[in-house]
DNA sequence: GCCGTTTTCGGCCCGACTGTTTTCAGTCG
């Protein structure tokens, strides 16, 4: 049974224990272990077998027990008993935007309504007000929810890319305006997310506003919202809703951080400040002892006064950072500018639209000392396959060119495909030739799991294959994963000594920071790579670093802060 | 139901908003 299935099940059952008006802790308790469930890197069906769910954070002996019964039956007995006692869309109701348990409770006890059906009849006849409590309001906010399709609207969430676009022009516009002190953009976009559902943007200012108002006024406004005299909200022409606060100095501190969340991470923050007799709030930091209260000008001042160090943004997600900031164990985070080289891209041989020359002077302006050129191989799908004697010509073509560059190397490669039966598509002789050798799936992606676990680890025992490229193959918010035993995959990647790509397009990162953090931790190397596509993209490295440092990565993990020549060493075919 | 440099029992984040209220419970982020 996959985590998912499991985190599913206990959140469910948290939904039922909430209408059956259990403590609100116990509620919180299931919630808190589903998140477990769902990030944790390891099969957590296989942990609960072997009495080691307890291990993960929020999972006691209880809940162990549970999550054994439901992988050996396939259901939890509280689940289906209280399914009983609550039939129907009960459950449901709760999705409803402005209904909670404690009203859903009330209607079902009240009204005897178990479905969605029922639940508009009720509202449209005006049986609903005869409930305590449900007015005119509530009657109306039902019907609009269940107008809106049945299901309640999903949020549409943004890619980071498109956020941080916006979000850079916004800072980057009001930082020079007369009024701004500091502008910062706060958020998950802060933690760099893969995705996001809003922007929210920080300022202080010396005169809040005429900065506001400055901001109400930029260009990529397509409607304001909301907007007073110290901040705004307003939608993009594209779409994406942006908060705007102008804060005082002294308790900027304490609202980026309050705004960065996450709200996970907040929440474990306070809880763990109340212990100590402190109350962390947006507005400053309550002392217990004697009612002071503390505003902090930086988030450091905030963590100070808790007695911790600086926790970096991209940390802040509620997995084991608040520990290792306390056990003084926190990540020296991998950072860009430590990045040497880039390990996979594209030229117009394939499918890129920069030369060769072109990606090399990209390359050196960035300050990289190497750069691999590995473009799509002999069964590319689309058109652009590199037959054997044009590569041939290409590792000609760079080692000529690397006669007459100092202090850069231009790296022969290629990426090439995982064929079915997982071989490669080019022969071992002219695999030799290349310094680099990252391996893909391009095909084929429904296989069952089975199949393409197969497939991709048969490929990690070839030799001559120094990285897999985008393990997982999803595109965020548009294609899935397919179908692979990541945990297997790392395995394999550990066993064999084959490097695992962080692919850093924005819409792949991929290995995912989870995955990220499970492989390093089982002593596989990681390389980031920009798969760029032309010479003006070789920056979203960027993407690739933020995932990296999202799943605790250090210099060491990341082979490509080598040196080349040190890199060079670390490839399996060297061992 | 989980968890532990104040506790193995007794705690468990904080504030804003909303609608139906006459002082606040429920919901949300």
């Amino acid at each position: 049974m996959k985590n998912a299935e499991i985190a599913a099940a206990l959140d469910e059952l948290a939904d039922l224990y909430e209408l059956d008006g259990a403590v609100v802790y116990r509620v919180v308790a299931y919630r808190q272990a589903a998140r477990s469930v769902r990030d944790s890197s390891r099969s957590v069906a296989q942990l609960a077998a072997e009495k080691r769910a307890t291990e993960l954070p929020h999972i006691g002996k209880t809940l162990e027990e549970k999550i054994r019964t439901l992988v050996e039956t396939g259901e939890i007995p509280q689940a289906v008993k209280l399914r009983k006692k609550f039939p129907g869309e009960l459950v449901r109701f709760i999705e409803i935007p402005g209904l909670g348990p404690k009203t859903a409770r009330k209607i079902y006890d009240e009204l005897g309504i178990v479905t969605l059906d029922e639940l508009r009849a009720a509202a449209e006849t005006g049986a609903l007000k005869s409930v305590q409590g449900l007015g005119p309001k509530a009657e109306q906010n039902i019907l609009k929810s269940l107008d809106a399709g049945g299901e309640p609207e999903r949020a549409e969430r943004f890619l980071l890319s498109a956020v941080l676009a916006i979000g850079e022009e916004i800072v980057g516009a009001l930082r020079t305006h007369e009024a701004a002190d500091r502008v910062e953009i706060a958020g998950s976009a802060r933690r760099w997310t893969d995705t996001c559902k809003d922007l929210d943007i920080i300022a202080t200012a010396h005169d809040p506003v005429a900065l506001t108002q400055a901001f109400t006024e930029l260009e990529l406004v397509g409607e304001v919202r909301a907007s007073g005299e110290a901040g705004a909200r307003i939608v993009t022409n594209n779409g994406l809703s942006v908060d705007f606060r102008v804060v005082a100095p002294d308790q900027f501190g304490n609202v980026l951080q309050h705004l960065t969340g996450s709200k996970q991470h907040n929440m474990a923050l306070r809880e763990y400040a109340v212990r100590r007799g402190l109350h962390v709030s947006e507005y400053g930091v309550e002392d217990d002892e004697d009612g002071s209260k503390h505003t902090c000008a930086s988030e450091e001042d905030v963590y100070r006064l808790l007695g911790l160090p600086y926790i970096e943004p991209e940390l802040r997600e509620n997995r084991g950072e608040l520990k290792a900031a306390i056990d003084g164990a926190l990540p020296d985070l991998v950072r860009e500018e430590q990045i040497r080289g880039d390990l996979h891209m594209h030229t117009t041989l394939s499918d890129g639209r920069s030369t060769l020359e072109q990606m090399a002077k990209a390359g050196q302006d960035r300050g990289y000392q190497y750069l691999a050129v590995t473009d799509h191989s002999a069964t590319f799908g689309f058109g652009n396959d590199v037959q054997p004697d044009a590569l041939k010509r290409r590792i000609e073509e760079v080692r000529a060119m690397n006669e007459e560059m100092k202090g850069f190397r231009l790296l022969a490669g290629s990426e090439v495909n995982i064929q079915l039966d997982g071989s490669v598509d080019y022969d071992d002789d002219l695999l030799a030739e290349l310094d680099w050798v990252v391996a893909s799936v391009h095909t084929s992606f429904r296989m069952s799991e089975e199949r393409m676990t197969e497939r991709m680890t048969a490929a990690m025992e070839h030799p001559l294959v120094d990285a897999i490229g985008h393990p997982t193959g999803r595109k965020i918010l548009s294609r899935d994963p397919y179908h692979v035993d990541v945990e297997r995959l790392i395995a394999k990647a550990a066993e064999t000594g084959t490097m695992l790509e962080i692919n850093a397009a924005p819409d792949r990162r991929d290995l995912n920071d989870l995955h990220a953090r499970a492989a390093a931790e089982a002593g596989v190397l990681i390389v980031i790579d920009s798969d760029a596509h032309s010479h003006q993209l070789l920056p979203l490295m960027r993407y690739g670093v933020a995932t990296a440092r999202r799943a605790w990565l250090e210099p060491r993990h990341v082979a490509n802060t080598r040196t080349w020549k040190e890199l060079q060493k670390l490839r399996k075919r060297a061992r």
